[in-house]
DNA sequence: TCCAAAACAAGAGCACTGCTCTCTGGATGG
DNA sequence: CCATCCAGAGAGCAGTGCTCTTGTTTTGGA
């Protein structure tokens, strides 16, 4: 598998390794639209054009970053929630210290998150190999929803016709053995938290909301509480 | 005020006008990133220098773009409004009107709608002239909500403490007469809502949701009861 | 009516971008 | 040992936002 090959393998995924984190330093700092393959590669002490040897594109650099983000976002957000089952937090507090990891990330990476939250950068593009880590924080969800649902059930509303065929097709999707109307709820949660972390991160709150940290903690917990999350 | 002062002026606007339109439709033909200056005076026959007689930057145009998407979508959401409102519909209704006519104006403009609800292009920029027409949809549903609160009067769970004094405020400032717990689960809808719709436009319902109009249905009904109108 | 001032348009030019091509020197592996 | 491959260099193309200078036209006051 990972057999260094020689010193030629081993350079090459050093280089790569470096450009990726020039680009990202570059894209914390500026953001992705200031982010320029010929500044990386003036940075790292190479010509533009050799750059092109590891990366056939900028957006291929950016589709890079982009998983990188997802999986960052993602570890933080299976951390938060690892820690918070640790300490034998309820469901409804794993909910929202995974909404507060979330926050907390985005906030400390805000080009990231706006990179992968935001509007989709080159016309869109979502590469196969992003799927999978995109989905990190979506599957923690589920899994502490499982888990409440395993404890004690969760009783929501009934569905509206209309929905139900498709609430069913998710479940049997992603979301195996929830009530398909918990399931519905969960990924309407899932949009409406980057809703609101999107208005606070892109100053749709500016003059609207002062203190986020209060109002979020309550949307959290009222999100919780949509999805079916006894209270504590 | 618009008396017609000189060809000059006359003029003046004319030219503006084209610009405007011309970048407008390159913004929805290929997004934000592709709109160039010298684009837009390359189709009106103009050198890019003079363009910079009507547009001190290319920023100034595009915030120009943003406060003209800002006003259609609150245009549509009004109308949608307003129509809901003449037809007798119950304020759950005209909520749920309002959310399908906001994200009917998103899939219809999607590059617009990125432009003020995706990241923000260049670092941040919230000019002064962008408030009141970004704030246009809000005000529909903060008057939809007003109504009900009017006739028979909403009760929703009361506040933590912590968040208490901040709704207290918010409601101070742009919504009046509201109890304070609605205010706040408004305001919390209102981002809920956009993202709901930037998760579909942006692609991150991909392979998650199909059925989308069905599922934002349900969606926009259940962010109506959390605000706590009445179900019909 | 005439003329200075203001507005406008054009062109050249600067510094930058992504990306392609060709060429060279050195490591790789048969 | 030597042919092959490949990383890097350099030049160059087409495009960008923006500035500065130079003529030209329109305007409003004396």
């Amino acid at each position: 598998m990972s057999t260094v090959r020689g010193a030629r393998e081993r350079a090459r995924i050093e280089v790569t390794a470096a450009i990726k984190d020039e680009a990202r330093r570059m894209l914390a700092a500026e953001g992705a639209a200031k982010l320029s393959l010929r500044a990386v590669a003036r940075e790292l002490g190479m010509v533009s054009s050799a750059l092109y040897r590891y990366f056939p594109s900028r957006d291929e650099l950016l589709t890079a970053l982009i998983v990188d983000a997802y999986d960052s976002v993602g570890a933080a957000a299976e951390q938060a929630d690892a820690r918070a089952h640790a300490g034998g937090a309820a469901p409804r507090e794993r909910w929202t210290a995974v909404c507060e990891a979330v926050r907390a990330w985005a906030l400390d990476h805000p080009h990231e998150y706006a990179l992968i939250y935001g509007s989709p950068v080159p016309g869109y593009s979502a590469p196969a190999d992003t799927i999978a880590p995109a989905s990190r924080v979506g599957n923690t969800l589920i899994g502490i929803v499982r888990a409440a649902h395993a404890g004690r059930g969760l009783a929501l509303p009934p569905l509206p016709a209309a929905l139900r065929p498709e609430a069913v097709r998710m479940t049997a999707d992603f979301a195996e053995g929830l009530p398909p109307e918990v399931t519905a709820a969960l990924v309407a949660a899932w949009a409406q938290l980057v809703g609101l972390i999107s208005f606070e991160l892109f100053g749709q709150f500016n003059r609207v909301v002062e203190d986020r940290a209060a109002f979020f903690a309550h949307a959290a917990d009222q999100l919780a509480h949509a999805v079916g999350l006894p209270a504590v």
